[in-house]
DNA sequence: CCCTCAAGCAGGAACCATTCCTGTTTGAGG
DNA sequence: CCTCAAACAGGAATGGTTCCTGCTTGAGGG
């Protein structure tokens, strides 16, 4: 899915649970739309200050957090390094650089499906997580 | 690879480092080869103070981080979660149980491969990381 | 067999990203 | 224009992990 379809959806994902879409939260959606590395909540919340400048970093929390609960981003959590949003909540790997910390997503033609998975083991399956750890091709050409 | 190979090659290896397989060490290296959970390291502290009742927390979390360091051992680290330590450093999935905690392995017979990205994306990758998040077969029989 | 000293340890203080709390603001609906 | 629940800003609290300090241990040299 593109980045502005789920952009759409993440706002229309809020309308249906009859939240309010403010500026606040607006601006966040922007930002983690905008920003391609999978920001982490202090990159978005100075980011969001550039516009807005009043937003607390609580607000920003507090709406990831949200966002989080409805779905319609997820969360990713590392060792020593902030935790960090993403926009996508398809399964798909991220690739994470562990030199300039971005992350960037690859999209595998033949990704592992949760159900075989499932018939397997009878492990009842609701999220995905697949990173892979190194360096990216900026950081190493 | 079986589990008491694998505490072998950990122990193998921090003598290779010339690092002392002192007993502390060992209770913690013992607790991860018996207990397919992955635990944390709290439950690691636990489980060794049984048998050697003066070892302390921070003694855990330093040969935890020791062992880390020399990627004897895989550490895992979770939204709202302790983190955990897998014995096991080879590419395998792990399935998390979000009712009782409970980490287990799951060897997927035709897993992504690490040089196909790599050719793909022109990304270095050191670590592979995959989790499938859901309830297991006892929580939900 | 004892001494030395660096590695290792126990206990507790400090850290800091995240969560929680409280009083104030906002804006949709009446 | 009023009302009131939702949302917000600012700041305090939390807690798993890391850091710090002084004490212990045991391998190796004399
Ligand atoms: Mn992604
Ligand atoms: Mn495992
Ligand atoms: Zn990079
Ligand atoms: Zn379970």
């Amino acid at each position: 899915m593109k980045r502005e379809q789920i952009k759409h959806s993440i706002v229309r994902g809020l309308k249906e649970q009859g939240l309010k879409l403010t500026p606040q939260r607006s601006a966040v959606v922007e930002i983690l739309t905008r920003d391609k590395s999978h920001p982490s909540a202090l990159t978005i919340f100075r980011a969001a200050r550039e516009t807005r400048p009043s937003i607390s970093l609580s607000t920003v929390y507090a709406t990831l957090a949200l966002l989080k609960k409805h779905r319609l981003i997820r969360e990713l959590e590392f060792e020593g390094m902030d935790n960090r949003y993403d926009m996508d909540t398809d399964n798909h790997f991220n690739l994470i650089c562990l030199q300039c910390g971005r992350i960037e997503d690859y999209i595998n033609p033949a990704p592992v499906l949760p159900e075989v998975v499932e018939k397997q083991t009878g492990f009842r399956i609701h999220d995905v997580r697949l990173e892979f750890y190194g360096v990216c091709s900026t950081c190493a050409p």
